[in-house]
DNA sequence: TATGAATGAGACTTCATTCAT
DNA sequence: AATGAATGAAGTCTCATTCAT
């Protein structure tokens, strides 16, 4: 009679490699729903598939932790910003219609559409972060659509605009989308079409900056 | 023979009454800029001018606090929207300018401005209290500014116009100015002009949704 | 029927000013029998009678509370060993005597008679504090018996010494005997007598640097 | 076809002879620097050159480590006092002599004479180790010394003596030079000279218990 | 009514120990 | 035989909450 053996699984297994990156991704997920403070480092754990201890072999602490979410889910950001720009061509009115769509879907459907909320959450507890963030993210992302609504304007394609007021006048609508959809969204019954939300933003902004269709024409 | 009385100052005096708005007060300032779980009630009572002890003799605990602080900062809120509505009248558009600009001199520079991004972060770990934020506020404002969209539609002044998102684009922008300016706009160096945002915001949308100016128009 | 009432006795005292000071005594107990490393705070708590957290209300963490300690036990011992000095007169035998014996009586039966073996302990891992006693107490106390040892050789009482040595061949068994009694002596079977001890301390070490008593003798 | 053979040294050697020697020596010295509890046995690992998990293959846990160096590191020490009864003979003053310098020079300048000090720190964490240690350590030398004392009465080179106390007057001084050694010395400035030490010790305990010279006397 | 000393549950963090490689 | 990634128990420290004053 043969003694019943279970398969004995491996208690855990040496991923050192995939590790790091592991628990960055569960931690965003975790920072970003919760906050820095009531995140409890053994719910990222879980999350991740490790114990507590594990994550003190790859971050030195909660806030060492934090900090590399930040800056893990801000590179891919300002790449993509990059790339997005060097891409695009054609008009002003197709540029800024293709920025806002590819920001969106690149970004605002990826798990770094969090990073807003958690910067705006978090700015007035970790003041170097979001000076950071600020910097690589907030003003390279503002000279973006400086760039375009100027050259739209010396082409005649957009009125004269207030651009530093006016790129906010488009730009916060979207950033609060992705802020929303990692908060109360989640707690909207109907859902929130992104798709038709981002539409909608594109054909009115648009109106709202192209200069007035030729002929006649006369604002102050 | 009189008897010798010290004119004994009380340690403390009895301001039951105003105690509790105070704490609110205080609350809701540190809970906007930390978030609950970073906010210690230590701070809170220092802010307020009371002991942490006294504070429990108002409120049975932290999160009581916190619902408190979210009921008293709503309550303006919703009523100065209804008032807002019931005050304004004219065209569509004068209407829809007035409801912004009127917002955010009643709200924006109130303390209660810091509303949005507390219940933005603070969603997820208090889903009741962000279903009554969303059911009280929220979906009230919505309605409110669909009502004016409807009636410019109806009227003619605005163009058909996807309401529901329509309205979103218009307002989240305006949302996002009040989160902005609790937590990432404290670390800009250049100061941002929140008059001038909401002049230029008013000014782009309203061209976005305006009817097709056929020949005649004329705003200022 | 008078229902049984117990008399509640209350959960705990205020006693802010005594708290300190029986939590320093209580580290100070536990801290020399265990060394730092190995004391648990709780221990530490439940011999002052506290709770753990209470411990926190007057010292900011463990190494605050050992620094304290050894400040704390530090001064009775510098300050007993000034007034030593300052009381005994008399021929340097008998002032070296009456040190011997006086700082056995005063110190060496107080419980500030494990600071020797503390330091001894931990002078590796608390460089600075280990600097702080070396130079409060340690050169102090040399410098006290280097002073009796020198009278005694202008007096001709001693014979001609090394002195800086000759104190610690004197001095050095005199601390050994209050490290031994707060270690291994513990686990000896049969009771060290130490009366008896510096009684012979005494003998031996006088006769050791007394001068020659007269014209005979000459040994290597 | 000669297939291709990297030559490929081995990671690591086969050393089971050696490993824990090594280990033991390594362990030896950080425990008496830092006590047993603060002790990481990473470091521990890595002054013997090898990782942590290599010390499980030799020593159960860490407590059977530390037993494990006391044992060892007492071993040599019985055996040299032994060894120096043995040797060592002529007249009761010349033996002590011998014996006090020749622990020193066997003892004292090594490794070993970190012990001392290690089972002072240690005893009440280890009672059983320190039982041991007294037993076989502290008792032996004793007798040793006693036997020593014992003879220099009967031959009337000595003075009567209170033989178990006598004997700590003497041996307590250097057994405190060696736990000095391995602590607070290293904090002093100028630097200790033990040679000078022990000659000056020596001097003075001998001429301490030696006879009244009477009129005259010849020791061999 | 108000205080703030005292509490204790719970979080972060360390590190001895295990075990897949 | 050796490694070092992974574990989890245990300790330090914080802070919401209580309660004697």
């Amino acid at each position: 009679m043969t003694p019943i053996r279970h398969a004995k699984r491996p208690r855990w297994q040496r991923r050192k490699e995939a590790r790091p990156g592991e628990i960055v991704t569960a931690a965003l997920g975790v920072f970003v729903e919760r906050g820095f403070a009531a995140t409890k480092l053994d719910d990222v754990a879980r999350r991740a598939g490790v114990t507590k201890g594990t994550m003190y072999l790859y971050f030195d602490s909660k806030e060492a932790l934090f900090k590399a979410v930040v800056r893990e889910a801000v590179i891919p950001t300002i790449e993509r910003g990059e790339q997005l720009i060097a891409e695009h061509q054609g008009s002003a009115r197709e540029l800024l219609a293709e920025l806002i769509r590819g920001w969106w879907q690149q970004i605002g459907e990826s798990p770094a559409s969090g990073l807003p909320k958690l910067m705006i959450s978090e700015a007035a507890n970790f003041p170097e972060v979001a000076r950071f963030y600020h910097q690589e993210v907030v003003q390279r992302g503002r000279r973006l659509f400086a760039r375009v609504l100027e050259r739209g304007i010396a082409s005649g394609e957009f009125r004269a605009l207030d651009v530093p007021y006016a790129l906010r006048s488009i730009g916060f609508a979207i950033m609060f989308a992705a802020v929303w959809k990692h908060s109360i969204a989640c707690h909207e019954t109907e859902t929130f079409d992104f798709e038709r939300f981002i539409t909608t933003h594109i054909d009115v902004v648009l109106r709202g900056i192209l200069a007035e269709p030729r002929e006649e024409r006369s604002h102050a």
